[in-house]
DNA sequence: GCAAATTAATGATTTATTCAAG
DNA sequence: CTTGAATAAATCATTAATTTGC
């Protein structure tokens, strides 16, 4: 609980805080634009988790910008990371029905299993609701068949698997299916 | 049977991949945000080796959300099972020697964070990086056995990271730099 | 022009996973 | 079955941008 934040002097606000100067804003780590040109070269080149000793590198390189920690490095990687994914994530979902969890979960017992809860939930939106399609029936056919397949057959059977995919389908809106996500195993 | 990769449509490539987008980019499947969050969450769930029989379905769900083919989700699962694997080997590599050492660090400036392991870079699902790249080999301070430092020491030494405010003086190469920052692979 | 108020970015923490070792 | 190692996702928190009223 001793936090350090206490003594950090609060310097010049605003006017940029100088790069290599004087201004010790202990708050967090605030980059300077050379640092962050470099950190983002770095990454453009393909680091993403750097080890401990290129951390370090990087830390000690780039103390002569500025102030600056091995966290810093450590944590600015982990979020641009992350943050990049994301943007990535987005971009690529044209229509992110995203719900947060509300209330009834319709009856299934299942529920006990929280990710499926989940799953549902976000599948299927408030909406509509349509007809529920089981990917695994409770009362399937034995598992130990379908187990023993393997697939090995996709090698094999590649190209005719691809028979019932509808492309084109997918861009319309359809009406929300529900996956009911339960698995038969469980 | 009927072939279906022959004969898909090359359309827009680029524009990012429509996840309902009207692009039909033929040469691989290209998962939309919802079919990867369905399957990541059923691979969360358990689900690791899916049975023929719930290939198809998870295959026809998801085919809601943008072309797929039941082999993709077989694939799917192979690789994601194959990459956790491999990840969590690169990870633990050096694992070997496994020394607990959460004490009290930080008396060493240089080598009070240790542990390590050697990732470079973790191969994501989406994005690929596989380039290997040295930092700064300029000085070659070769000394750390690539010991990579777990991070979560950060978090419990953070108070004495910012307990020193100094900057520059927290590294002990002070010898500035030289700025020689030019990053030998770019 | 300038600050207070508001919003957007992003640094720092916490939490939930994974595989593998014991 | 439990625990260790190590994230990556989700979240919290603080700083910078910006908007707005004067």
């Amino acid at each position: 609980m001793d936090d350090i934040s206490s003594f950090c002097m609060k310097a010049a606000r605003g006017g940029g805080n100088g790069g290599g100067g004087g201004g010790t804003k202990c708050g967090r780590w605030n980059p300077t634009a050379e640092q962050v040109k470099v950190l983002t070269d770095l990454f453009r080149s393909g680091l993403r988790t750097p080890s401990t000793d290129q951390i370090q590198r990087i830390s000690s390189q780039l103390s002569y910008y500025g102030k600056i920690e091995s966290k810093n490095v450590f944590y600015w990687f982990q979020n641009h990371k992350a943050r990049e994914r994301q943007k990535r994530r987005r971009v690529s979902t044209a229509k992110e029905n995203h719900h947060p969890l509300q209330h009834n979960n319709l009856n299934n017992n299942s529920s006990s299993l929280t990710h499926f809860a989940e799953i549902n939930e976000v599948i299927q939106s408030e909406e509509r609701v349509i007809e529920t399609l089981q990917l695994f029936p409770l009362n399937s056919f034995s598992e130990t068949n379908s187990e023993k397949l393997r697939y090995l057959e996709y090698k094999e059977n590649a190209s005719s698997f691809s028979t019932y995919n509808n492309f084109g389908a997918y861009d319309d809106q359809m009406d929300h299916p529900t996956l009911d996500l339960r698995l038969s195993f469980l």
